[in-house]
DNA sequence: GACGGTTACATACTCTGTGTACGTACACCG
DNA sequence: CGGTGTACGTACACAGAGTATGTAACCGTC
């Protein structure tokens, strides 16, 4: 284990967390180009020289509040998932607990409205290949390998399903308050039938 | 009918045009974030200020590329469903036509990667509400009509398959030369798939 | 407990790119 | 042929990202 911190390295672990802590909250009231660095040093009570000591740049501050929530959420989902009898009823508990964590609106706006807007389509889904994706397509390999699929082409199905969940959240995070839970139950119901259509 | 135009305005639309074809190429290739105004207007031999006389912003001038490259999706699309016996086959002939399209480097990349990023989602919306969206929508409502179509939440349906087919568009437009054929009928195959657990 | 080095920031500057205000030259119209 | 408007060009303002450098507090060492 990692010996005990001077109280310089707590300070200045504590001053990181505020900076993600303002940060996050910023790019997902306001967005990622519309947030300055100098906005969330501001709020944080430094100055840009500060966040520029802790990230490399603006981009790789949202890299790291986009990473928290998207290892949050793999933490999540997988556990919704865990003792389900089958690779498809953990799948369909898998969606359930992913929509509704785009309802929370750090996770529903970072990731799937900010997240693209502020890395580009490239980075954004080398992400999302280790978190998302992942997640997806080790359900769709294992409802295979079970037998519960049709005959769909492996990487390219998966890469659907994933955009179509990503779909859903940006439909749950662009709505506002209550709707989002009328629109959650409106996806999960549609895409039980289109998943159903992939079914052996 | 307009009278016939004088020489200046033959010179300036002229201008306007070679504006938005050098600006098409531009932010097909390198995309809208990494080309500068000034690239475009160097580009076309103006200056700046020949852009800002004929479009009000850089996001105009997008608008402008993106609007254009839009009707003519939609005027191809329509065309290949006309004359088909019934809603769902005129939806299928729209598909297929639809992932054609999305493998020409100026309609894939820049109405479904970089239109979000430039416009940003509530305006690239506001847009595709009357496109893709409107198309998918249409198809959709006709099938309902005829009966085809399971008891499927009205606008979201058609808002996860607007977003299901975005997804199919990113991947090919993502995709270099040769493989996107090959992703093309991958997305064809599954996608029927998929709205096959859509219908009655 | 003074002392040199390191760390955690602050300050001040540069640079790129958008947008704007204004200048200008040439085509049209009387 | 002189006035006017249009289609640009020029010059400047400004924001925000990134960088180079300064500095003060801390920390281990003797």
């Amino acid at each position: 284990m990692s010996r005990p911190k001077s109280r310089r390295e707590l300070y200045s672990e504590a001053t990181r967390a505020a900076l993600l802590e303002t940060a996050t909250a910023m790019f997902a009231e306001r967005g990622f180009a519309r947030t300055s660095l100098d906005d969330i040093a501001v709020a944080t009570q430094v100055t840009r020289g500060a966040v520029y000591h802790h990230f490399e740049s603006k981009q790789a501050v949202f890299e790291a509040v986009f990473d928290a929530l998207e290892q949050d959420m793999t933490a999540r989902v997988s556990a919704a998932a865990a003792g389900q009898p089958d690779a498809w009823q953990a799948a369909m508990a898998a969606l359930d607990a992913f929509l509704d964590l785009c309802c929370e609106d750090r996770y529903g706006r970072l990731c799937w409205l900010e997240g693209p807007l502020a890395l580009g389509w490239a980075r954004w889904m080398d992400y999302e290949k280790k978190y998302a994706f992942a997640l997806i397509d080790g359900f769709l390999q294992a409802a295979r390998a079970e037998g519960l699929l049709a005959p769909v082409p492996a990487p390219t199905s998966s890469e659907l399903v994933f955009h179509l969940l990503g779909g859903a959240g940006r439909i749950i995070a662009e709505a506002q308050g209550a709707d989002r839970r009328a629109l959650r139950d409106d996806c999960a119901v549609t895409i039980r039938r289109m998943l159903n259509g992939m079914r052996a």
